[in-house]
DNA sequence: CTTGAAAGAAGACCGCG
DNA sequence: CGCGGTCTTCTTTCAAG
């Protein structure tokens, strides 16, 4: 755990907003030198509470124009069978995301594909075929909208 | 629609891999002079290929060490209610994406909260006042991954 | 592709509480 | 010592030749 004072809040406030801000006019706008504010989003970076600058790409544009999310529960629950399934579905290009969840489901993923049709090449040579899955659940994405979230 | 040939994809590729390349890094790896890496990556932003670069925190050195999913069904599907519902929920700072959904559910949220006494009160508080929700499913976030996804 | 001017990154060093 | 400020150097950006 790292201790942040008010002006990394709004430093990292200011870089959520706008990723591509460069430290000289993080400084400018909070009344630091280009250097001070060099330093503390080093810092920041350096206690990983910035874990990285990701590259949001737009899908469609690449030609992956239907994205679904897939509830998958798993039949036999030992640590074997976890490791198996992380392992498998972690070899899926068309699998965005894979999260360990606790509740109704077991794993949730974020699932590409070009069209329907070669979602349901994905759904039954890939997904169907993975190990351990005892039942789907799945949600066709219509639109999204990602939020900066709270910081302080 | 644009035409991305294998250098856009190579291009796609290494900037996601690593997003503070610089275009002359890049521009090295793939045998190309920097000015004409940088036209192609202008040229993808331009295109909106590459919507923006987003900052990855880690919410949990940021004291929200509690990530929930929630499904949500909505009541009464009028066109007025699934507005009412999307400005009623994009006013609740602890919701961090919402996606309008096809199938089991009609939205999903990513909600974070300091801890789970928190979580309930948002719960409690902002989420179960929204208008017009019908039901709730909850998954508790245990662990992620997030991959690259297919690019060509 | 090459050049070149302006901006940004990132280090060394000093002063203050 | 921690933190900010100035100065300085190297790299990167980005437009123009």
């Amino acid at each position: 755990m790292i201790a942040l004072d008010e002006i990394d809040r709004a430093i990292l406030r200011a870089m959520v907003a706008d990723a591509d801000l460069s430290a000289g006019a993080l400084g400018r706008r909070l009344g630091l030198s280009q250097p001070a504010a060099w330093r503390r989003l080093k810092r920041l970076r350096a206690a990983s509470v910035i874990r990285a600058a990701r590259l949001d790409l737009d899908a469609e544009k690449l030609g992956f124009g239907v994205t679904v999310f897939l509830g998958v529960k798993i039949g036999t629950k030992g640590q074997a069978a976890l490791g198996d399934f992380e392992r498998a579905v972690s070899a899926i290009p068309e699998v965005q995301t894979v999260e360990h969840v606790l509740g109704m489901y077991d794993y949730r993923l974020r699932v590409v594909a070009r069209d329907l049709p070669d979602f349901e090449r994905v759904l039954r040579r890939r997904i169907m075929t993975l190990p351990g899955v005892a039942s789907l659940d799945a949600n066709v994405l219509l639109s999204e909208e990602r939020r900066p979230g709270p910081i302080g």
